[in-house]
DNA sequence: TAGGTTGACATGTATATACAAGTTATACAA
DNA sequence: TTGTATAACTTGTATATACATGTCAACCTA
């Protein structure tokens, strides 16, 4: 037997969309009119449908119909560094602490609010991999456990306050000079390191915190994958 | 109302399996067994279970079960620069040449072997933004049409070949200091560089293009975001 | 004219059913 | 013992149907 039904609907309707027959923000015919078209079920028309949905192609509004959404960038799956486990955290601080001007920003602070901050070194067999410095909005009478986070990213730790898959982050990587008291920090003379800046967003649009990481070169380079929906399984590693 | 059945019976699955409840490698009940014990459809159960796939907490095996997955890495959506449409490539080399060591051996080059070459300056206002290097295996007789890519990325470039969906990418970031060529082209004295290395891999394995893109500070940095389908819209950019 | 109602039509949720096709353990035959 | 049917599961595909709910334009009323 040939390809599924739904399947070979969600194909030529990607077609039609992707060779501008449908052009962004054009309306497409109704599930009824398409499973008249297609002479189905309007069941299989709207497995198609979702299909189409989750590749990003179009929007279902209630109501209203199937909306062509601009072309979506890539989604790429992230990798930090290698699957080592042989790493370890060294905690350098940990504290309440008037935030550093970059933290208040993105975290969206007032004047004179309060953060907690940690700041750790991440090292593999004695050498730095790592320079990470946290910071959480502190709030007065809070039970300040998050003190003992390890190395599980905000999402993880704040998944009892909020399911983590509502969570967003938002991640900025640059080349940089590291400060001088990162330098200290890490040792050595490293002037390549990768900056990543990370904001973790709940569902509210509260900021939940906000990180900032120095990779040295050790720590190596940042992995991502696009292509088939992120299962790592079909991520091999040809770039040597 | 409260939420729709099948999202609930998704939420207590997903709950479920985080917990712990469902170990990795598990089999789920059946379809049957759960919509029994929901006392609904199967239809509906099956609908949650698209979700937790979709999510990549299950996979569904047919004539097996559903069987839940080691946890996935985050899903990223990327984007490079900002989406200022100011820039311009200056082209400074284009030609068919013996590849250079790492780009033979991303695309697993036999000896002797050739490849088209491409190198560009991406600048914005007399800024320059980018050293960029594209390499393509060369196939003796094949049109070298490609000698005029412009800055659309290979998949753009071979979606007529290939479905352009059906490519996969390979990225490594890291921050690096710059050979002597790209100093030189780039013209400063530019030193925190953003190196990005991507493959393009078509669905047979045949590594279609390898590309080394040298990032300057005024690219701005690299962004990405996670959480929901990566849809631009809730995307807004708090950090500044 | 301004504002509210209604109805046609869109997608969202849910049920019941049927058959196709992959998996596996068990029973049985060579 | 080894191989092969078979039966009882599993998910995959597809249909027909019902009602809930969101959208919007046409119409009606004050």
């Amino acid at each position: 037997m040939s390809r599924a039904l739904y399947l070979r609907i969600a194909d030529t309707l990607r077609q039609r969309i992707l060779s501008g027959g449908h052009p962004v923000g054009d309306l497409l015919p109704s599930e009824n009119e398409l499973s008249e078209a297609y002479r189905t079920s309007r069941v299989t028309v709207r497995k198609a449908m979702n299909i189409l949905e989750g590749e990003g192609y179009i929007k279902a509004r209630q109501g209203k119909g199937y909306i062509v959404q601009p072309p979506r960038h890539a989604v790429f799956t992230l990798i930090f560094g290698e699957e080592d486990t042989r790493h370890e955290f060294r905690c350098l601080e940990v504290g309440i602490i008037e935030p550093p001007e970059h933290a208040a920003r993105s975290l969206a602070l007032k004047e004179g609010d309060l953060v907690v901050v940690i700041r750790r070194i991440l090292d593999r067999e004695g050498i730095p991999l790592a320079y990470d410095e946290k910071f959480l909005p502190y709030e007065r009478g809070r039970p300040t456990v998050e003190l003992e986070l390890g190395y599980s990213e905000f999402a993880d730790y704040f998944s009892d306050r909020f399911s983590a898959l509502a969570l967003r982050t938002e991640m900025r990587v640059r080349a940089t000079l590291p400060p001088a008291h990162v330098r200290l920090a890490l040792g050595s003379g490293e002037e390549r390191l990768l900056a990543v800046d990370r904001l973790v967003v709940s569902p509210a649009g509260e900021r939940i915190g906000f990180s900032r990481e120095y990779l040295t070169p050790e720590f190596g380079p940042l992995r991502a994958f696009s292509g088939r929906s992120g299962s790592a399984e079909n991520a091999p590693n040809p770039i040597p």
